[in-house]
DNA sequence: CATCGGACCTGTTAGC
DNA sequence: TGCTAACAGGTCCGAT
């Protein structure tokens, strides 16, 4: 799923039902994904202080500290005011006092930690900056960039140098820049990085407008698809003409991604 | 340090 | 129809 539009999604339908509210017990089907989950018997009968997002990762606060979620490649968080029969691939549930959230995450690449108060997990440790703060601008970028040989759209996906864009928001915004995603990041001009931050905030923007993107797995917390799947110019494209030229769209592999571009107006 | 390849998982689809 | 291989939204680790 899920990359930035999507956290953000689940973290601003969460943050009025979780605010303020007790979690009352939990229930772990397993005993971890990607790591093993935190014991949270600690955390029965604690407020969630706040609910917020950091890269792709959901994070409640409590007074103790902080429950990360990682949504992985097909992770979501589903709310239900009743307890239901768990399903396949319902991996956790977080019970409050007037509902319940579920994880659910069929290739268990996603996460639950645990951040003891004033620690910093090295998880969030290393990450560079978000890229919808006002602070991190073309110059930042740039700067970010500098030096680098590795392909401008694995530059982009990689989250030392901005958090939470993944492959379909990286292929968008490098086609709405008309650069080529092969281009080595470290020759970008700072005009050409201007152009991508520009886009790259867009298409965060207007996924989260839209509820993010619904491949498959991702969904809101009610169940809801997300509608940024419409807008798609490259993304998923191959062999369909380019809306700007009709040129049809290539895949090249970079960083072991599929790569969709269009070759004549990607220069 | 930067870069690359592979690993971690299950499910779906394309191709034979 | 049935089998196999390739591929999928993301990290993370070890080798070079």
């Amino acid at each position: 799923m899920p990359e930035l539009p999507e956290i953000e999604t689940v973290k601003r339908a969460l943050a009025p039902r979780l605010t303020g509210r007790a979690l009352i017990s939990s229930r772990a089907r397993r005993s971890g994904l990607r790591h093993p989950f935190p014991d949270l018997s600690a955390l029965h009968g604690q407020i969630v202080r706040e609910v917020r997002r950091r890269s792709k990762y959901l994070l409640l606060d409590f007074d103790q500290g902080t429950l990360l979620l990682h949504l992985g490649m097909s992770g979501h968080l589903r709310w239900m005011e009743q307890d239901q029969p768990a399903g396949k691939h319902d991996h956790l549930d977080l019970i409050f006092e007037h509902g319940l959230l579920r994880l659910n995450d069929p290739r268990r690449f996603g996460a639950a930690m645990w951040q003891s108060r004033g620690e910093d997990h090295p998880a969030l440790a290393s990450l560079g900056p978000e890229p919808l703060d006002t602070s991190f601008d073309a110059k930042a970028l740039h700067l970010r960039l500098r030096g680098r040989k590795t392909p401008i759209k694995v530059a982009l996906m990689d989250p030392r140098v901005v958090v939470g864009v993944g492959n379909i928001y990286a292929t968008e915004a490098l086609f709405r820049s008309r650069i080529d995603p092969r281009k080595p990041a470290g020759e970008l001009t700072l005009a050409q990085a201007r152009k991508l931050l520009g886009h790259v905030k867009d298409v965060l923007n207007e996924g989260i407008a839209r509820g993010g993107s619904t491949l498959r797995d991702f969904h809101g917390i009610e169940g809801q698809a997300g509608t940024f799947v419409d807008t798609f110019q490259a993304y998923g494209r191959q062999g369909l003409p380019c809306p700007r030229c009709n040129t049809p769209i290539q895949t090249v592999r970079l960083g072991g991604r599929a790569s969709a571009f269009c070759p004549r107006c990607q220069g």
